[in-house]
RNA sequence: GCCGACUUAGCGUAAUAGGUAGCGCAACUGACUUGUAAUCAGUAGGUUGGGGGUUCGAUUCCCUCAGUCGGCACCA
């Protein structure tokens, strides 16, 4: 995955382009007005304005081949550096452009035009020298995209596209996009009975036999793991008095996205969060400077109404649950508690073989709480721990909560995909509403510090992106199927077939028999569309020896062994996690 | 929520300038008795997403609702 915005040459390669898309819907649909027309990282897009006109999917080979035809006349692209009231004359005629003109300050911005045949734009720049460089993109997609990025101002038509310096690399970026959809987790979900989303419950959705065994798979890790890092657990109520929400500040901050109930006449709202809860758990005792630092884990199941345009699969539902903890800390105790975390979360990613970056969100400019100098010592504390857990953290200015600074992890997939999972957030906001205390050494209450933070984000979510990571084909610990049997023929070796699948259930090791009346090229064929990583192959051979032969997804070789030693490999690898 | 596209059997799809739907896989039945990606034959399976309208007649055209997808906005 090639990120376009981060590479120079292409930035301006595919800013130009935009600039030749604009071109051509010009040619084509002479009223149309345009806004602005970036570069992405995937490429560009350009806003335009067409009145009553649509476009779909179905223009966009019309406008490309347009483009073709200017790119070919290859016209030079000239820059013409004008004064504002010139500009704002040159495009009396196009408000969004007075628009972007009349908010530009002349003594700190040079107003720019590029020219092209008979197309005008306003521009900053910098551009390729001729639309004849124009050569290697393609038109991905059109949708509408409000003005300005508010939902109030009216829609535009975006249109998406991509440039590139050869064919051979616009090839490869559109085999690139072809191997993602094949990889969607909401095909392979269905094809491989994982989960599945009702009609009757947009957001929700189910988990299947299948699915669920990855789902516990993962949340046994999870418990396993935490226990080791000294996590203790509980489990929150997924609804609770509506009270608690306004103490939290959450029923103020989202009540448009919460799910809420009548009981006994007073309303009680479905968690979008389980801090509150886990409020509530460390005020349900005293605790002493000696017990911190408190961390408490819940993998907790929430509901936020999210709008119905949102929803997506696995990756944005209605219902979720989180891999939450909260970790309560004398404030000396911070860094290294930090340092500790990230240490935990590079480990787990590293059993999914999935790489990350750190970054560290900070103050937001206006809409924060708490004190400047908190906020600094904090933000500190979190870059600190980073650089002394040994990795790079970029700054984020701005990004963080309102009630504090965090460190989010953005992981990438075997695609080169980005996705952020992880995340490490202090709060400086509940610990005081809800007057949290702790005992300290000289017997006065203190207030503690407080941490959110998540490792898989949430499960579904996480699940979703293994799905597309692996391609369906997980690693051997979470397979839902790991060793497919397959007599060669039922008359004569399914009874050995049946032995040895209980040998192997014996184990624990999850298996499936093909006792069907079918060649044993048709179920070889069935074992490796379903993904399954073992195929055990048993006929006169292994009956006569005692032993069983194998065929590893994906490899073509066939090796033979006996059954106690096959059983010693699985285990090994499930117990090593091996990908 | 907004813009657009889409919704046909369990899954993947075809078709009708408006005349009540085909195919493949899967399922089921039977034959075949098989050594590493599809043995053959047969059977069953559809109010063409829901509702309404236009029409002699709608799966096809129109309206509406729901859902899905691609974006936008949102994402504690």
């Amino acid at each position: 995955m090639i990120n376009i915005k981060e590479d120079a040459k292409l930035s301006i390669l595919n800013h130009s382009c935009a600039h030749l898309l604009a071109q051509a819907v010009k040619h084509i649909y002479p009223n149309a007005l345009f806004w602005v027309g970036p570069v992405i990282e995937e490429g560009f897009y350009y806003d335009i304005d067409l009145g009553d006109i649509t476009l779909t999917e179905e223009d966009l080979p019309k406008i490309e081949k347009e483009m073709k035809k200017i790119a070919k006349d290859g016209k030079r692209i000239i820059r013409e550096e004008i004064s504002k009231e010139e500009a704002l004359e040159k495009f009396k005629n196009d408000p969004y452009k007075i628009d972007l003109i009349s908010r530009m300050d002349e003594n700190d911005t040079v107003i720019s035009c590029y020219t092209q045949g008979d197309f005008t734009d306003l521009c900053r720049g910098p551009h390729v020298e001729s639309v004849k460089e124009l050569k290697n993109f393609k038109l991905l997609k059109v949708s509408g995209a409000y003005w300005k990025g508010d939902k109030n101002n009216q829609m535009l038509q975006r249109i998406y596209g991509i440039c590139f310096e050869t064919p051979e690399d616009l090839e490869n970026h559109l085999n690139y996009l072809e191997e993602a959809k094949k990889r969607d987790h909401k095909k392979l979900g269905k094809e491989l009975e994982l989960f599945m989303i009702s009609e009757y419950g947009p957001g929700f959705p189910f988990f299947l036999n299948k699915g669920m065994i990855i789902r516990n798979e993962l949340e046994r890790f999870w418990y396993d793991e935490h226990t080791k890092e000294g996590y203790e657990f509980v489990k929150t109520p997924i609804m609770l008095n509506k009270e608690l929400w306004e103490l939290s500040g959450h029923w103020y901050n989202y009540r448009e996205n919460m799910y809420t109930s009548e009981i006994d006449e007073k309303t009680f709202a479905i968690k979008p969060m389980n801090c509150p809860g886990g409020m509530l758990v460390y005020k349900n005792s005293l605790h002493s400077y000696k017990d911190l630092p408190l961390r408490i884990g819940e993998l907790g199941q929430v509901h936020r109404h999210e709008a119905s345009g949102a929803l997506n699969g696995l990756f944005r539902v209605r219902t979720f649950t989180q891999d939450d903890a909260h970790i309560f800390m004398r404030p000396d105790q911070i860094e290294e508690e930090i340092i500790r975390l990230i240490n935990f979360i590079d480990r787990i990613y590293k059993i999914f073989n999935l790489t990350y970056t750190i970054e560290l969100s900070t103050r937001p400019e206006e809409k924060y709480i708490g004190d400047i100098a908190i906020w600094d010592a904090s933000e500190k504390a979190l870059e600190d721990a980073c650089h002394k857990a040994g990795k790079d953290c970029k700054i984020n200015p701005g990004d963080g909560a309102f009630y504090g600074p965090k460190l989010d992890f953005h992981i990438k997939d075997s695609l080169g995909r980005v996705w952020q999972c992880g995340t490490i957030q202090l709060d400086m906001n509940l610990p005081e509403r809800f007057d949290l205390t702790y005992i300290d050494k000289d017997g006065s209450k203190k207030r503690p510090v407080m941490l959110h933070r998540v490792i898989f984000g949430s499960i579904e979510r996480f699940i979703g992106i293994l799905i597309e990571h692996y391609a369906g084909l997980f690693p051997l610990w979470l397979s839902p199927i790991q060793v497919n049997v397959i007599p060669v023929n039922n008359e004569y070796h399914l009874e050995y077939a049946k032995k040895i699948l209980e040998e192997l259930k014996k184990h624990n090791i999850r298996v499936n028999l093909d006792d069907r009346e079918e060649k044993l090229g048709y179920k070889m064929r069935e074992s490796v569309m379903k993904k399954i990583p073992y195929a055990l192959i048993l006929g006169n051979k292994e009956v006569e020896a005692s032993t069983i032969s194998f065929r590893k997804y994906g490899t073509e070789e066939t090796i033979t062994m006996t059954i106690e030693e096959f059983i010693t490999k699985i285990e090994n690898e499930i117990k090593n996690k091996d990908n």
